[in-house]
RNA sequence: GCCCCCAUCGUCUAGCGGCCUAGGACGCCGCCCUUUCACGGCGGUAGCACGGGUUCGAAUCCCGUUGGGGGUACCA
């Protein structure tokens, strides 16, 4: 399938409008992933020919979340390469170039049917129950004609002259595949105003940097027969290096009803993901079994893996839905799978953005959250969680509350003699360790009180870390230190 | 209209002619573990769209139907 004796050059080309999201990178995983896996070269390439709808900011982001995800890239922007820029707005002479020289090769032709012409002639042609694209009309124009035209003020577009034939090629993905090109009109390559369009920019880039294998959403399948129309032409003129790419056409990621993942859905914004508490290498995971399978029974697996088992014709070529559900728990197996020292880390700048803990953190702080990092490790699936339950080991004194719905449930007239009862029993350990006040809170609580531990702990619990869902309550108490924990317990006794 | 693609539990998937009374995961429901919440363990729920072929034998191959999606732009 794959020409062993060219080395593979992938590449990823998005457009920067918007926000990233997800459909994107896992095209750009997977493209990525198959450039890794046999030992390729990956291009990153930013397609901004569409000035009305392309920024600066989206391409930042671009960058940016193509970092945080760990895709690098070998040739492109901020990184360079032979074959740059890597920016096709700073690459448009090139395209007229090749325009022209298509021009002049007899491959394309200036078409100079205005809009409502098209229109017209479209329409007749569906309802003669004939294709409806372009019908070849101005291909052969005479000089008279084309003066004509001209003398009217009509500007012309550059149209491809597609072969007559049957383009059959075999999709990496899909197998083959075969287009008539009598469904394949002649379509444009540069506008009436000189500007050049992804169907000329896009195959030109591809030759230029040697792209040996395309892979791209389902939505270009069509397209690929012009494609490799245009691909047979470069090789003629000289454009690039004289062979045509291999295909794969990845399926959709779907969002709502049976349509693609698009902005109306709220997960498909990867820049939330951060934020939100997603590890990268959590998010690749799940992204990656959207159309592909490392193993019959397992899903879990880390980057590198996935890396060496990669292949593309074992991609799934039907729609998969995204299943945020899923995605955390993913996540939430690659957060356990992470040591202490690696979760702590990673755990930090989250701290850090809830204020929690200073820019500059004291060792003081980073102490504290190395300890607190164990008791929270198995209990979170967004990274976001651990800062909930642990904000009570890092806030103020002053800034301490109780959540209300818990207080309520838990420190009522029984409860606060539960806390009263656990606070005189804390205030006798001699040795503040997880071991002590276990056995001081299970003297006094189970013992003496006849409790069960579920009422025993429970105010605790909350008149401590403010909530009745926290981590391990001794080894908590422990942390906390204990002059806080008795001076909270003595002010859920005194209301 | 015309062209192309797709079709296994609710969802993601394994399956590439016999190993399938269809396996795993998420979700959901029980139970166990348990100081809360989790983690972990055990069990359960639920699927080959339909109809024809081919074959000794089909979820797997072929054809058709239905359904879904994409293209048919001077968007990408």
């Amino acid at each position: 399938m794959t020409d062993p004796t060219r080395p593979v050059v992938a590449r990823f080309c998005p457009s920067p409008t918007g926000n990233p999201h997800v459909g994107m990178a896992r095209t750009a995983l997977f493209s990525w992933a198959f450039a890794r896996h046999h030992g390729g070269t990956f291009v990153f390439r930013i397609e901004d020919t569409d000035t009305s709808r392309d920024n600066e900011e989206s391409y930042q982001l671009l960058v940016e979340v193509m970092r945080w995800l760990g895709l690098d890239w070998d040739e492109g922007p901020e990184v360079g390469g032979p074959n740059g820029p890597y920016r096709q707005s700073e690459r448009m002479h090139i395209y007229a170039d090749v325009a022209q020289q298509l021009l002049d090769a007899g491959f394309a032709y200036k078409a100079y049917d205005s809009a409502e012409e098209l229109e017209a002639r479209r329409n007749a042609a569906r309802a003669a129950g004939k294709p409806s694209g372009y019908d070849g009309l101005h291909r052969d124009l005479t000089p008279e004609q084309i003066e004509a035209y001209e003398a009217e003020g009509r500007q012309p577009v550059i149209r491809f002259k597609m072969p007559e034939r049957v383009y059959t090629f075999t999709d990496l993905v899909r197998g083959e595949i075969t287009f008539d090109s009598a469904n394949v009109q002649d379509y444009v390559l540069v506008r009436a105003n000189g500007q050049p369009l992804y169907t000329l920019t896009n195959p030109t880039d591809d030759a230029m940097m040697g792209i040996t294998h395309v892979l791209r959403g389902e939505d270009l399948l069509s397209s690929t027969p012009r494609q490799i129309a245009l691909y047979e032409a470069f090789a003629q003129i000289g454009v690039g290096g004289g062979f045509t790419p291999e295909f794969g056409h990845l399926p959709f990621v779907m969002g709502e009803g049976n349509r693609k993942l698009s902005k109306r859905d709220p997960e498909s914004n990867l820049l939330d993901y951060k934020p939100k508490g997603f590890l990268p290498e959590g998010l690749l995971n799940y992204m990656a079994l959207l159309g592909w399978s490392i193993a019959e029974d397992r899903d879990i697996f880390t980057i590198p893996e996935m890396v060496e088992a990669f292949e593309i014709g074992r991609v799934n070529p039907s729609p998969a839905r995204f299943d945020i559900k899923k995605c955390e728990a993913i996540n939430g197996s690659h957060v356990r799978l992470l040591s202490t020292d690696e979760l702590r880390d990673r755990l930090l700048p989250y701290f850090q953005s809830a204020g929690l803990i200073g820019e500059a953190p004291s060792d003081g702080q980073l102490r504290m959250l190395g300890a607190a990092t164990p008791l929270v490790h198995e209990r979170m699936t967004l990274l976001t969680e651990a800062v909930d339950m642990l904000r009570f080991l890092f806030i103020a004194d002053d800034d301490f509350s109780v959540d209300e719905a818990d207080r309520a449930k838990n420190l009522d007239e029984a409860g606060v003699g539960v806390a009263r009862a656990a606070h005189d029993a804390l205030a006798r350990v001699t040795s503040w360790t997880t071991e002590e006040i276990e056995g001081a809170l299970r003297g006094a609580l189970i013992e003496e009180l006849g409790l069960k531990p579920r009422l025993a702990f429970g105010p605790v619990r909350v008149a401590v870390t403010g909530s009745r869902i926290s981590p391990p309550l001794f080894e908590s108490l422990e942390l906390l230190g204990r002059d806080t924990t008795l001076a909270r317990l003595a002010s859920a006794i005194t209301p």
